[in-house]
RNA sequence: GCCCCGGUGGCGGAAUUGGUAGACGCGCUGGACUCAAAAUCCUGUGUCUGAUGAAGACGUGCCGGUUCGAGCCCGGCCCGGGGCACCA
C-alpha cells in the first residue's frame, strides 16, 4: 500500500467533521489554552498559499497543546462586514450579504481542505445579527459610561450625573446643572462618554463616500480603493480611545509581543512629556493669554514668535483688523489642500502675520504671532511657540520669513541649521545659563510651575477614533433622535438589524444609504444613518468565542473566567496600530465595567511573514513575436512579460502550454538554450496581475495538505516572510513517503513488539525533546529537519518497534495530522490520535558517555580527542595535555594556558 | 529625517546564544535499477591552491576593536526590508 494521500485526507477530514472531534467544552479538570488566528475577511478572491501560512503555525501549537494535557480553543470565523463586499454590491447591484455567503463558503471549503482543528460550532461572522447585537451592546455601554480621571476608569455616565446634581463637577455647578435644557445637558454629558457625537476634522473620503480612521488612511490617499482624503469638519460617532492612551502604553510592558510591534504602538500613541504655557498676546490693544505647548521649556529665552494653527479658534480673535484681508486669502488656501498634498510639500514652507503679538512670559520681549500650516490645531493648543535655534521647522519658518535666530546653547552653530539635539550647556538664557540642556530643561518646568507661568502636560498623538461610516454594510447604530437628541435604544431592542435598501450607493454630499431605508425609525424616532466602521465587530470577537451561542451575554462569567484570554494570537503585522489598539482599548473597557476578568486581551502575539510569489518572465524581442532564452536575451533588445508560473517547471517554460495561453502567442517563435527556454524569476508580491499565484487547493490535489503544511512550515522562520517555490515542496512530500514506509512496505504493517535497542531509543528522544524546544519557540522549519533526520536514522536502523513507532506518530500529528491519525488506526487504536499524550522525554537516552573534543592550537584545531562525558574540565585538561598528539604541536613551545569548555571544545594557548 | 528588523553557498535557510560555520531541504554532478521514463536508492557539492590524492589557505555586507576563540559582543560605515513622518 502506497501513501494514498487523496484517500487518507478526505477520510480523516470527514471522520473529524462527523465525530466532532475538535468541539471543546468548558473543563475546569483541565488547564485551558486559547489559540487565536486572526479571522480573514473573505475577499472574492480565495485564498492563495500566502494566507494559511499563519493559520497552519496555529493550527500546529493548538495540536502540541492538546497533546500536552490542555483544554484548547481554537475558533475561527469571518470578519464579513466592510467595503469590499458594498463596492461590489454597488457595481453590481448584488446584496453584499450574498456576496459574502459566496465567499464564506469558498473559504471554507478551502480551509476544510487543509486538516485545521477549528472547533466550527463556535464560528460566526461579523455580520450575523446574533453576533452584531454584541457591537451594538458594547456601544450602548460606551455611550452610557464616561472615563473618570480620579479612578482612572470608565464609570457609568450615571454617576457623573449625580455628581453634577450634587457637588458640581469640572466648573459647573450643580445650579448651573439644574438650569440647564435638556439639549445643554446632552450637549455637557457628549463631552464626556466614551462614545460620543463631536465634531472635528474627519478624513473625508470622496472616493468612498465616507469618513475613513487615521489607520484607514495611508499617504494621504484610502488603504481599500486609494482614493484622496481630504480634511472636512464634520459632527460624528466617535470613541474616546484617547482616554487610554496612557494605559495602551503602560500595558504594553506585559504583552510578549515583539519588540517592533510594542514601538509601532508606542509610536501610534506618542507621549510626550513637557510643559503648556501661558503667553499674554495683544491684538489691536485687547490682551489675551494663549497657551502653547512644548517640550522644551529651556528654549523659551530664544523664542522670537508664535504660530497659530491655520484650523485653530484662536485665528479669529488674534487677527489684527490691518491683516484680515491676508490672513483670510492664506486660510483659503490651506483649506483647499488634500491631506496628500499637504504631506508631500512638507518642504514647501507658507504662512502668514497675524497682526498681533505675544509676549514672551520669561523676557517680558513681544514677539510677532504668525499662522502656518505646519502647526496642526488636533495636537497640544493649536498654537506653539518659535525657537528657531533649536529647532529645525521653526528654522525653516523663520528663514522663509526673515525672523531672528539667537542661539541658546554653547558652540551651537545656527548658520545653516538648526540645532536640535538634547545636549550642551545653555546661553543666552538668563537663570538657566550654564546648565546642561537636560537640567535646564527641569529647572525651566519648575519656574514655570512656581511662578504660575503655566504647567506639566503629557500629550499623546493618538487621537479618538472616528466610529461612523457612511455606508450600508456594517453594524447600524442602536440610537435614534428624539427633538434632535441622541438617545440610545433599550438593549432589549438589539440587535437593531440593517434594512433592506433599493441601492447600496452612498449620495453625494455625505448622506448615507441608510437615509433612504424606508421607515428608519424607531418608535417614530428618526435613526442614525451611519454605521460601524470595520473595526468595530474585530474587536471583541475573541471574547465571543468564548461562548459564542449566549443569547443572553455576550460571554458568561463562567465562561470568561474559564478562558480569561487570549494565550497565543496569530496574524499579519499590518493590524499593529489598528485592530490592535482598538481591541485593547474595547477589552479594557470592558474590563472596567466588569465584563471580561482580564486587562489585555491578547498575551503573546506572533506575526507570520508574508509569503511573496516567485514571479517567471519571458523575454520577447522587440517588435517581433519572437521570446528569447533568459541566458541568450543581452544579446537582444527585449520586453520582459509575466508569464504563468502553472506553466513553468524549474524555470524552464512548457512551450506548448505557453502557445495555448493567450492567443496573442499562439504563433511565438523561441530562441532556445541547449534546447530549452530558460525563463528569468524576480521575487514579488503574490497577485493575480503578476501571474504567480499558486493556489492550496492545486498544492492539496498533486501533493496533499500534510505536504503543504509541512512545506510552508519549513520553508523558513513563521515570522519571516520568504518566497513560495513549488519545486522545493518534493523534498517534504519525499520525507512523507519516507515516513510512510517506515510502517508499510507494500501492504505489510511493519510495526512489531521488539524491544527499542539504544539507537532507536536515541533517535526518538532527541526528536522529543527538540520538538518540545522547537514548538515552544515557533522553530518549526528547524523542528521538521529534526524530524528528516530522525526518520532517515531509523530506516537506517530499519526500526519496527512499536515502542518508537507509535510516539513518533503523536510527535508528527501536529504537522501531518492526516497521515498520523491514518497510520495510528492502523496500530489498533479506535480514537483520534488527538486524544493521545505527548510522548515523555527521557534525556537519559540521548547522552553519549563519551565526547569527541576538538583539539585546536591557538584557535586552529588540530586534532581530536575521544574523552568520557563525565570528566571534569580539570580531568580533560590533564588527558589532553598527556597526550603524544599534544607533545608533537607544543613541541619547544610554552603553553600559555588551557581552555576547555565541557563537551565543547579545548583550546591550548601557546607562546 | 527618526525608530525597528535583517545581510551566511546557485536557492530557502541551520548554527546549542562567544566554542569544529554552512545542519536539513531544493538545485546541480556522477552512478545503480530500467528497453526507456517515472519512482526509488547511492555519491559528490562554500571558494581557492594542489594532480581527480594527501594536505593547506581563505571564507558569514565593509573597516577597525575586544577575546585563547567572533556569523554572534563593541565602535564606525554600506546595502535591503518594515514602520513613523511637520506631533512642537
Amino acid at each position: 500500500m502506497d501513501y494514498d494521500f487523496k484517500k487518507i485526507e478526505a477520510k480523516w477530514q470527514s471522520y473529524w467533521a462527523a465525530e466532532k472531534t475538535y468541539k471543546v467544552e468548558e473543563d475546569s479538570s483541565k488547564p485551558k489554552f486559547y489559540v487565536l488566528d486572526m479571522f480573514p475577511y473573505p475577499s472574492g478572491a480565495g485564498l492563495h498559499v500566502g494566507h494559511p501560512l499563519g493559520y497552519i503555525a496555529s493550527d500546529i501549537y493548538a495540536r502540541y497543546k492538546r497533546l500536552k494535557g490542555f483544554n484548547v480553543l481554537h475558533p475561527m470565523g469571518y470578519d464579513a462586514f466592510g467595503l469590499p463586499a458594498e463596492q461590489y454590491a454597488i457595481q453590481t447591484g448584488q446584496h453584499p450579504e450574498k456576496t459574502t455567503d459566496e465567499n464564506v463558503a469558498r473559504y471554507r471549503s478551502q480551509l476544510d481542505r487543509l486538516g485545521f482543528s477549528f472547533d466550527w460550532d463556535r464560528s460566526f461572522r461579523t455580520c450575523d445579527p446574533d453576533y452584531y447585537k454584541w457591537t451594538q451592546w458594547a456601544f450602548l455601554k460606551m455611550f452610557k459610561s464616561w472615563y473618570d480621571p480620579e479612578k482612572d476608569k470608565a464609570r457609568p455616565v450615571a454617576e457623573l450625573v449625580s455628581r453634577f446634581e450634587t457637588e458640581g463637577y469640572d466648573g459647573i455647578t450643580p445650579a448651573q446643572w439644574k438650569a440647564f435644557s435638556d439639549k445643554e445637558k446632552d450637549e455637557v454629558l457628549m463631552r464626556y462618554r466614551i462614545a460620543y457625537l463631536g465634531e472635528t476634522s474627519v478624513n473625508w473620503c470622496e472616493g468612498l463616500g465616507t469618513v475613513l480612521a487615521n489607520d484607514e488612511v495611508k499617504d494621504g490617499l484610502s488603504v481599500r480603493g486609494g482614493f484622496p482624503v481630504v480634511q472636512k469638519k464634520m459632527r460624528q460617532w466617535q470613541l474616546r480611545v484617547s482616554a487610554y492612551a496612557e494605559r495602551l502604553l503602560a500595558g504594553l510592558d506585559k504583552l510578549e509581543w515583539t519588540d517592533s510591534l510594542k514601538d509601532m504602538q508606542r509610536n501610534w500613541i506618542g507621549r510626550s512629556e513637557g510643559t503648556e504655557m501661558v503667553f499674554d498676546t495683544i491684538c489691536d490693544g485687547r490682551h489675551m493669554p494663549v497657551t502653547i505647548f512644548t517640550t522644551r521649556a529651556d528654549t523659551v529665552f530664544g523664542v522670537t514668535f508664535m504660530v497659530l494653527a491655520p484650523e485653530s479658534e484662536l485665528v479669529e480673535t488674534l487677527t489684527s483688523a490691518s491683516m484680515k484681508k491676508e490672513v483670510e486669502e492664506y486660510l483659503q488656501y490651506a483649506a483647499k489642500k488634500t491631506e496628500r498634498e499637504r504631506q508631500s510639500e512638507t518642504r514647501n514652507v507658507t504662512g502668514v502675520f497675524t497682526g498681533s503679538y505675544g509676549v514672551n512670559p520669561l523676557t517680558g520681549e513681544q514677539i510677532p504671532i504668525w499662522i502656518s500650516e505646519y502647526v496642526l490645531a488636533g495636537y497640544g493648543t493649536g498654537a506653539i511657540m518659535g525657537v528657531p535655534a533649536h529647532d529645525s521647522r521653526d528654522y525653516a519658518f523663520a528663514k522663509k520669513f526673515n525672523l531672528p535666530i539667537i542661539p541658546l546653547i554653547e558652540g551651537a552653530d545656527v548658520s545653516e541649521s538648526s540645532f536640535d539635539a538634547k545636549e550642551g550647556r545653555m546661553v543666552n538664557s538668563g537663570f538657566l545659563n550654564g546648565m546642561e540642556v537636560k537640567e535646564a530643561i527641569e529647572a525651566a518646568k519648575v519656574y514655570v510651575e512656581e511662578h504660575k507661568l503655566g504647567r506639566r502636560k503629557v500629550n499623546y498623538r493618538l487621537r479618538d477614533a472616528i466610529f461612523s461610516r457612511q455606508r450600508y454594510w456594517g453594524e447600524p447604530f442602536p440610537i435614534c433622535y428624539k427633538d434632535g437628541i441622541a438617545t440610545p435604544l433599550p438593549e432589549s431592542a438589539l440587535p437593531l438589524t440593517l434594512p433592506e435598501i433599493d441601492s447600496f450607493k452612498p449620495s453625494a454630499g455625505g448622506e448615507a444609504p441608510l437615509a433612504r431605508a424606508k421607515d428608519w425609525t424607531y418608535e417614530g424616532s428618526p435613526l442614525e444613518t451611519s454605521t460601524m466602521p470595520g473595526f468595530a465587530g474585530s474587536s471583541a470577537y475573541y471574547l465571543r468565542y468564548m461562548d459564542p451561542h449566549n443569547s443572553e451575554e455576550m460571554v458568561s462569567a463562567e465562561a470568561d473566567r474559564y478562558w480569561r484570554n487570549v494565550d497565543l494570537y496569530v496574524g499579519g503585522t499590518e493590524h499593529a496600530v489598528g485592530h490592535l489598539i482598538y481591541s485593547r482599548f474595547w477589552n479594557k473597557f470592558l474590563f472596567d465595567l466588569g465584563y471580561v476578568c482580564e486587562d489585555e486581551p491578547f498575551k503573546k502575539l506572533v506575526n507570520q511573514g508574508m509569503i511573496q510569489g516567485r514571479s517567471n518572465f519571458v523575454y520577447r524581442i522587440v517588435g517581433t513575436n519572437t521570446f528569447v532564452s533568459a541566458g541568450l536575451r543581452k544579446k537582444y533588445e527585449t520586453t520582459e512579460i509575466h508569464v504563468d508560473v502553472n506553466i513553468v517547471h524549474n524555470d524552464r517554460l512548457d512551450i506548448e502550454a505557453f502557445r495555448k495561453w493567450r492567443p496573442e502567442f499562439e504563433d511565438a517563435e523561441f530562441v532556445l538554450e541547449n534546447g530549452e527556454y530558460i525563463c528569468g524569476w524576480a521575487i514579488e508580491k503574490m497577485s493575480k496581475s503578476m501571474y504567480n499565484v499558486v493556489n492550496p487547493d492545486e498544492i492539496c490535489n498533486s501533493y496533499g495538505a500534510d505536504t503543504l503544511r509541512l512545506y510552508e512550515m519549513f520553508l523558513g522562520p513563521v515570522e519571516q516572510s520568504k518566497p513560495w517555490d513549488t519545486k522545493g515542496i518534493d523534498g517534504v512530500h519525499r520525507f512523507l513517503k519516507k515516513f510512510w514506509r517506515l510502517y508499510y512496505n507494500q501492504d505489510k504493517l511493519l510495526v512489531s513488539d521488539a524491544k527499542p535497542s539504544a539507537a532507536e531509543l536515541k533517535a526518538l528522544h532527541t526528536l522529543i525533546g527538540k520538538e518540545q524546544e522547537d514548538i515552544e519557540s515557533f522553530s518549526y522549519n528547524t523542528n521538521i529537519s529534526a524530524f528528516m533526520i530522525a526518520v532517515n536514522e531509523l530506516t537506517d536502523l530499519g526500526t519496527t518497534s512499536r515502542e518508537i513507532l507509535e510516539p513518533l506518530l503523536i510527535l508528527l500529528s501536529p504537522f501531518a495530522p492526516h497521515v498520523a491519525e491514518e497510520l495510528w488506526h492502523d496500530l489498533g487504536h479506535s480514537d483520534s490520535i488527538t486524544g493521545a499524550v505527548f510522548p515523555e522525554y527521557n534525556p537519559a537516552f540521548t547522552v553519549e558517555d563519551s565526547v569527541t573534543y576538538p583539539v585546536s592550537f591557538n584557535g586552529k584545531t588540530r586534532f581530536t580527542a575521544e574523552l568520557p562525558k563525565s570528566a571534569s574540565p580539570a580531568e580533560v585538561e590533564a588527558a589532553v595535555r598527556a597526550l603524544p598528539d599534544t607533545a608533537k604541536y607544543v613541541a619547544d613551545k610554552q603553553i600559555v594556558k588551557v581552555i576547555v569548555v565541557p563537551g565543547r571544545i579545548v583550546n591550548i594557548v601557546l607562546k
